[in-house]
DNA sequence: GTACAACTTCGAGTTGACTCTAAGTCAAGA
DNA sequence: TCTTGACTTAGAGTCAACTCGAAGTTGTAC
């Protein structure tokens, strides 16, 4: 049966979202994703918002954001509009962290490539002796 | 007595390096870090050469190597220029992820601008109603 | 000569973020 | 009906990477 579904199961949720099912139910329970709606017998049907929201979180977490802060920051959306001020300082927050991640990536960067020049040319020098 | 120092003590190396002095004994303990010379008292006498690698491997580490991957790469450092290849192979695959890892923190940062913007939005309104 | 600070080793403890297990429920298929 | 497999909860276990504490030594400062 090819259902139409506008909900997902957590097998669902974890394929698209790339987190397992261990860790979507982990993170309701610390709080860090408000309830899950419920099926009739209990199961766990994840919202096309849900999956939207899990997105971003993923995002915050895999740039660097603690558990802790996307915790507050999910609670920030829950108390609504009035906490649009506060989610835009921690993003506006965030936003420096990543910035500074990508200046160290950088220079990280053209430390490899310099150093993998010389083990270039270590290489080379070696290929020389043999021949 | 302003020591013309070549070498650094253990508080210095940490201050330079901006590990901490516990974490410096660890990674010597671990065989992260070939053994430190010592003073005729025992102490680590931190050498330029040795601050060096700690600068490098300390970039390894924030740009996501694991401390295992690192001894590996250390340990290819101490077996000497027949491993030049093998250090170019794995600097070559950190340089994968370590692009990798730009491309999402770019993505992020899209997403972050994208919502400042939103809440932005939202906060004007709310200054709208109030005058 | 004794207090003090910085060092030493070794082993234990902590933190953050999962990850897994046990025990049980429930619906669909052979 | 019985098995199978996905789901549920609560709690325990794991892992990487530190981080700390205890007990002892040493070298300068008063």
């Amino acid at each position: 049966m090819d259902t139409i579904h506008t909900s997902l199961t957590i097998q669902e949720a974890a394929a698209t979202t790339g987190l397992t099912v261990h860790t979507l139910r982990y993170y309701e329970r610390i709080g860090l994703l408000m309830p899950i709606g419920r099926a009739a017998n209990g199961h766990r049907r994840y919202s096309q918002q849900d999956i939207n929201l899990i997105r971003t979180l993923n995002r915050w977490r895999q740039t660097g954001m603690s558990l802790v802060d996307i915790q507050h920051y999910v609670k920030l959306i829950e108390a609504g509009d009035i906490t649009a001020g506060e989610r835009r300082a921690m993003l506006e927050a965030h936003r420096e962290t990543v910035v500074r991640q990508m200046e160290e990536l950088q220079t990280t960067l053209e430390l490899i490539d310099y150093k993998i020049q010389n083990y270039t040319d270590i290489e080379e020098k070696q290929e020389q002796v043999k021949a």
